[in-house]
DNA sequence: GCCAACGTTGGC
DNA sequence: GCCAACGTTGGC
């Protein structure tokens, strides 16, 4: 059970339209690395909302509402012959009582190594589970 | 296959 | 608005 984290720009997509929709299709990632994470995941596991820009928090939790899957708007292959660009459905399922900002993670050292302080750019990213319990600590959920 | 130039992300 | 950290592209 691998928990990820997903990063938007509230801009763009809110956790609170995740939370209006109730379903959305995660979409639109192109870097290698962040989809070979996102291709780790799998129905029923978590997903922690990132907020990007202004308010640089995590801000809720969503579920995998299935595997990933090839992303029929964009169907190239790689050089392996395989879909370049997955996509996976996740649901909504609670918006954090108090949203944990980067600065907070930065300033406690239990989140040292975690990817998201350390990985700039990266959008989407494994929880390791005792982060993975720390941030559920902290936020709420 | 190397690398310079360019584009993008996202924090500051 | 700036810029660091990458990723991508294209010339060679």
């Amino acid at each position: 059970m691998t928990t990820l984290l997903l990063k938007t720009e509230p801009a763009d997509y809110s956790f609170d339209d995740l939370v209006h929709d109730k379903t959305t299709v995660w979409d639109g990632v192109t870097n290698n690395a962040a989809l070979a994470n996102l291709r780790r995941a799998r129905k029923g596991h978590g997903a922690f909302i990132y907020h990007t820009g202004d308010e640089r928090a995590i801000v809720g939790l969503a579920r995998i509402a299935g595997d990933p899957y090839e992303d029929p708007a964009r169907p190239g292959l790689n050089k392996a012959g395989e879909p370049k660009f997955a996509v996976v459905g996740i649901r909504a399922v609670k918006k954090a009582k108090s949203p944990l900002s980067l600065g907070a993670m930065k300033g406690d050292e239990r989140f040292a190594g975690f990817t998201l302080l350390r990985q700039p750019r990266l959008s989407v990213m494994p929880v390791p589970p005792e982060i993975d319990a720390l941030i559920r600590e902290l936020t709420g959920l």
